[in-house]
DNA sequence: TATTGTTATACTCTATAACTATA
DNA sequence: TATAGTTATAGAGTATAACAATA
């Protein structure tokens, strides 16, 4: 075990929960605004991929995407091809309230790094790449 | 609007959530872990001073308290000044249970931190400061 | 009267199991 | 019969409001 390893760990871990209590920007749970960034991102999807996508069960995401529906944020779609299917979209008002949070949590976190030192700003933005690679790296661990 | 700032705030939600769901090593909640990661650094403490450094309600850090004793992570211990008073100190099972968490998470993570290239993990372990100051930023930043 | 903590109650989120509709 | 999604139900976690006990 790793003498570093444990110190990622356990910065990760503290920054982890206190981002989380920074974050409730609208009313919108992390996993909500995660999934409604993923349909931003990635466009149109069904039920079963956003759940495996977003590590929630199936019938999970269907009461996610119900909430995101009733919400006005995203709206369901059915495939002409397989009337099973249910595809998920995201609309003009679920963009508009991804801005906003991105707005209102960048807005406070400006603030927060502004009072970081020179060298810690330029530190943490040059491990920026990495921390977008640790991230694919656990999306695809926690997918098994 | 600082587009660094943009980019940083972005990676952190990414890994927040991500680290979110990589961390359920036990049926602790983060918020129980933190707490329960607090009573071990810091020592016993009162409900209402626990609930503030966690930012939950007093009844909500009541009710957290409960679980943990529970647990048997916690015990309640009256104080001999002050009848009104409550202070929460972990147990051994509490310690143990913490060193259980951060071996399972520091394994699982070093697997993570072995694909980055070693020039991510540089930059990463580099950085460390700079989360920590961050996260001493941000409780500061929540408490009010 | 103010403070500390608890109890009562309700709401959000997410899980598992059972079900419906379509292929 | 298998697959996609939904409905039913339950449990964890946390909030607000009301309450009890102590200072």
């Amino acid at each position: 075990m790793h003498q570093r390893t444990v110190a990622v760990s356990g910065a990760l871990e503290e920054l982890s929960r206190l981002f989380r209590r920074l974050s409730p920007v609208g009313g919108l749970s992390l996993t909500a605004a995660a999934t409604l960034a993923n349909l931003d991102r990635n466009g149109p999807q069904r039920i079963t991929e956003l759940a495996a996508r977003e590590g929630v069960t199936q019938p999970g995401m269907t009461q996610l995407a119900t909430r995101l529906e009733d919400a006005g944020f995203a709206e369901r779609v059915a495939d002409p091809l397989d009337g099973r299917v249910v595809r998920v979209r995201i609309t003009d008002a679920g963009r508009a309230e991804l801005d906003h949070r991105r707005t209102v949590r960048t807005e406070r976190l400006a603030d927060l790094l502004g009072r970081l030192s020179a060298e810690d700003q330029d530190a943490l933005v040059a491990a920026l790449p990495a921390i977008t690679q640790l991230s694919r790296q656990l999306a695809g661990a926690v997918a098994v």
